[in-house]
RNA sequence: GGCGCCGUAGCCAAGUGGUAAGGCAGAGGUCUGCAAAACCUUUAUUCAGCGGUUCGAAUCCGCUCGGCGCCUCCA
């Protein structure tokens, strides 16, 4: 059973073979801090999160590298319309990103190398290229020689001529090919500049992933990911610069991920039709998006919509529905396996292929089914028989099994109560009525339920129904959930 | 113009040659005073359409229709 991952340069899913095993490393785009980050990122960083989970889960000493771009076009005009310093907007988006990460439940990368810090790699990157007469200067801007790298085009399937057709191509006469790219920028007064052969200037976006991933990774490592829109130019870019440099190919294998859609259509800057990640969790919970996001495969398209997120939702409130349980049926831990071992080896089976979390989670769910069916069953056994002591053990081994797994998705990590309650509170935020209010009616339906007053005690479980707040009786008492529709 | 992706039930979605996962919504049942939750049963002779290859196709090939992406900063 090995794991299988789509590489995007060969088009084909293939055997996952490190270069240096159990050694694993994986570099993966990460934002440029010039504004707030929309859900499009999200998904892509769950879906990077899922595979560092998923590799360290397999034994792998994964290395994480994700970088920040700190120095750009679009930081330097944000300064300019908020007044602030280029590299105080780039904190800010820093502290907003890290923020929003956090909220999502996404691991921190093992490094996280911000452009700006790397200014030396990337210059002795872009002088070897000028050596090697792929790169050339032009009023104290550095760029690269498409044409002088014969693989060009090799990640993205595009050849030069096609390219040179297309009409959306920049045209600056000044290039000795319009399709050569910066290396390096002159800088105008007033933009950040560092010091180079060339003058003062700054980077150009594709060589601090270069220069940084050689850095943390070397000549060639295993993994390099973005999202799907990045293939062209950036990736294609940065191959061309770092095998140009050094003769080797950057990188092994390449994961893109699929566009988040809103309306089936692409959401963008451009388009003014993104929502971005703090948005969303004013909204649903961080969970439940991530559970969203798992639904469907990572290279897929994924269209952002109510009803699937609610969807998604309630899933979620059902596993939790079901660990609030353990505490209750499994007060103390039964002695055991940590986990079960073939529920787990079925979740590695599906994620092996791909990383393929939709039917990973669909299998989780499936779990979920049984262990509900065991709970059911146990409700109905002498407490005291072998038999339930046998199907509790079952039982506690099923739900450890089932977080141990979820864990490698970053799901059902929280304590149950605690995730109850926070839907629970925001219910109740919501239809602006009080915990007191509840437990009180709750309580003036006991009396009218104890005296046979059911045409009492249906109208106020109707009353409650109607804020979306809603009773379950139970043997123990009255209890009560939210309405996730 | 070049390159590429997608079209599976009311909805979301997995499935890339061996006879359609899973979820939401719906229907019936168990439980319940009645409900809710949970569980059980049920919901696509069929995978946009038409041809072809094959013993066998949602899966491969061709054409048609429809939707989308990249080629410009974007995850």
């Amino acid at each position: 059973m090995s794991l299988k991952i789509y590489n995007t340069i060969t088009r084909r899913k293939e055997k996952f073979v490190p270069i240096n095993p159990p050694k694993v490393g994986m570099y993966v785009c990460g934002v440029t801090v010039y504004d707030l980050c929309h859900i499009g990122y999200a998904r892509s960083a769950i879906v990077f999160d899922i595979i560092y989970r998923y590799m360290k889960f397999r034994g792998y000493d994964i290395t994480y590298v994700r970088n920040f771009t700190d120095v750009d076009d679009k930081i330097i005009n944000r300064a300019g319309e908020s007044g602030l310093q280029w590299n105080e907007v780039a904190e800010r988006y820093i502290e907003e990103f890290n923020a929003d990460m956090a909220a999502l439940g996404v691991l921190t990368p093992d490094v996280e190398p911000k452009a700006t810090d790397h200014i030396a790699e990337m210059l002795e990157m872009i002088e070897a290229l000028v050596d090697k007469g792929m790169a050339y200067e032009l009023d104290g801007s550095v760029y690269f020689s498409v044409k002088s790298f014969a693989g060009y085009g090799k990640l993205s399937g595009k050849n030069i001529d096609d390219l040179l057709s297309g009409a959306r191509v920049d045209v600056d006469e000044s290039k000795h090919d319009p399709l050569d790219f910066a290396l390096w920028k002159a800088s105008k007064p007033g933009e950040p500049a560092w010091e180079s052969p060339w003058g003062m200037g700054r980077p150009g976006w594709h060589i601090e992933c270069s220069a940084m991933g050689r850095k943390y990774l070397g000549d060639t490592f295993d993994i390099h990911g973005g999202g799907k829109d990045l293939v062209f130019p950036h990736h294609e870019n940065e191959i061309a610069q770092s095998e140009g440099s050094s003769g080797k190919a950057p990188v092994n294998v390449w994961i893109h991920n699929g566009f988040v859609n809103i309306n089936s259509e692409k959401m963008s800057k451009s388009l003014n039709n993104f929502s971005t990640i703090k948005d969303i969790l004013k909204t649903y919970h961080p969970e439940a998006v991530r559970f969203f996001l798992l639904t469907s495969h990572y290279r897929s398209p994924i269209d952002f919509n109510t009803q699937a997120i609610t969807s998604a939702g309630k899933n979620l409130y059902r596993f939790y529905d079901l660990f609030s349980e353990e505490k209750k049926l499994v007060p103390e831990a039964p002695p055991g396996p940590e986990t079960d071992t073939s529920p787990t080896e079925k979740f590695t089976e599906l994620m092996n292929d791909d990383f393929n979390t939709a039917t990973a989670l669909a299998f989780l769910m499936e779990e979920l089914r049984r262990i509900n069916h065991l709970r059911n069953e146990m409700s109905r056994m002498k407490k005291k028989s072998d038999r339930y002591k046998n199907a509790r053990t079952q039982f506690a081994l099923g739900v450890r099994t089932m977080k141990k797994l979820g864990g490698v998705l970053g799901l059902f990590q929280r304590d149950p109560s605690d995730f109850i309650d926070s839907f629970k509170v925001a219910k109740l935020n919501e239809v602006g009525v009080t915990l007191d209010w509840i437990q009180k009616l709750i309580d003036t339906r006991a009396a009218a339920r104890a005296e046979k007053n059911f045409a009492e005690s249906d109208r106020i479980r109707d009353e409650l129904e109607g804020k979306g707040i809603l009773l379950r009786d139970t043997p123990e008492g009255t209890t009560w959930s939210i309405s996730l529709d």
